[in-house]
DNA sequence: GATAGTTTCATACAACTGTTTGAAATGCAA
DNA sequence: TTGCATTTCAAACAGTTGTATGAAACTATC
């Protein structure tokens, strides 16, 4: 069993400075100073810097898309194969929410890397991301259990809105806290999740008749 | 008067590569090469290459406000200083998806430039949409004028989806597209300008007893 | 048509990048 | 200890990048 030692300490730092000053101006030499290794260690382990980078992400991507799934099996089996609209998007968006918002000192460098990923989008981690549609097509499928009345486009314009506000939310949450004078408070995840996914149900749910009782649709 | 031959053909030629192959790997001799101007060309004229690029998406993003204020402040006028939510969301969505959305194949090489630019996000552009807060905060004004009930939480929030779902569609339109099957049809581009209106209006309205005729909340 | 100012050009520069190399160190089994 | 494989290390490599330079070409004014 080698120790790893190196190893590790390549991700962690390598997760640390790209959480603090993106992926644009942070050199292999950066890391290996930060990690206290040899240059030639990053190679050695990862083969590049691409792969570093794509294993930092992935690490964390599979673990997210776990949570989410986890959360979804776990409503569909409670609920028969057919689980809340609600509680499918809460399991589509809350997971990656939970990740990356929340109070700003106590965000993990991991959580820190993940709103970098999603800002900055360098080649590795796109070439990633464009392998999760298997992924989504989960969730949609759900989605349309839940909602069989509703058109596959409602589907997937509801889940692709669902993913937007919550995306953008992370990406854009400076801002957002700019613009409304600290009105808006990001620092409440849930009730974060919670506007989401009232927004996103109503997404799907408006227009048609409701087939249960009238959900709770205003957040907070 | 400067025939500024060279200079448009730099920007020209900047703005199509960088819309083909992304900011990541174009270099300066690329351009210079499409331009067939030298080099040193583009120093002379833009001083560097961050300012190349930064006056490439300032010209297209002041369109773009422009063409937001404009459409704002016809409605507003109209209305006698308040408009209509929706149409207050259409002038704020409006311009930016109709300049990158569409048939791909009739896409200027301006809009996919902003399609790349909303997706890579290098630092010199990532400087210019910090300086975007005071043109959204007009938006803010209009839509609390329009929806005086609302709280300004409220507001930054619908604000906030309304441009994650314009600004996550145009990134991930091609994702769409994979995941709906092409069942999705982004050309339609008012269609899409109707979903996001219609949804950001159910997110700002819900919950609270409606002052007007109940608008045509479902799109298409 | 000489002059002053602007623009173009070829070329060099300086710095930084990820990666490779081959030898030294280390760990571990026999 | 000996031998073998893994890991570390310093150093160099090869390539690319944006930028600077100074001379040449051009343009317009007098």
């Amino acid at each position: 069993m080698p120790s790893d030692h190196t190893r590790s300490a390549i991700l962690a730092a390598a997760e640390r400075l790209y959480a603090d000053r993106g992926f644009g101006d942070v050199t292999l030499r950066d890391i290996v100073a930060e990690a206290n290794v040899n240059l030639a260690a990053v190679n050695y382990h990862f083969g590049s810097k691409d792969e570093l980078i794509a294993e930092l992400f992935v690490t964390r991507s599979i673990a997210t898309n776990r949570e989410r799934l986890r959360e979804l099996k776990a409503a569909e089996e409670q609920g028969g194969g057919r689980a809340p609209i609600e509680v499918i998007l809460r399991a589509l968006v809350g997971p990656t929410l939970r990740g990356c918002l929340g109070p700003e000192n106590q965000r993990s460098s991991a959580a820190r890397f993940m709103i970098r990923a999603s800002i900055e989008s360098v080649p590795p981690i796109r070439r990633i991301k464009n392998r999760e549609i298997d992924h989504l097509r989960k969730f949609a499928g759900a989605m349309r259990r839940s909602l069989p009345d509703r058109s596959d486009v409602d589907i997937y314009w509801g889940l692709n809105f669902a993913l937007a506000m919550a995306h953008h939310t992370i990406r854009e949450s400076e801002r957002l806290t700019k613009l409304s004078e600290g009105k808006c408070d990001l620092d409440d995840v849930e009730g974060v999740v919670a506007r989401v996914v009232s927004v996103a149900t109503m997404a799907l749910t408006a227009g048609k008749t409701e087939t249960k009782a009238p959900s709770r649709l205003a957040a907070r």
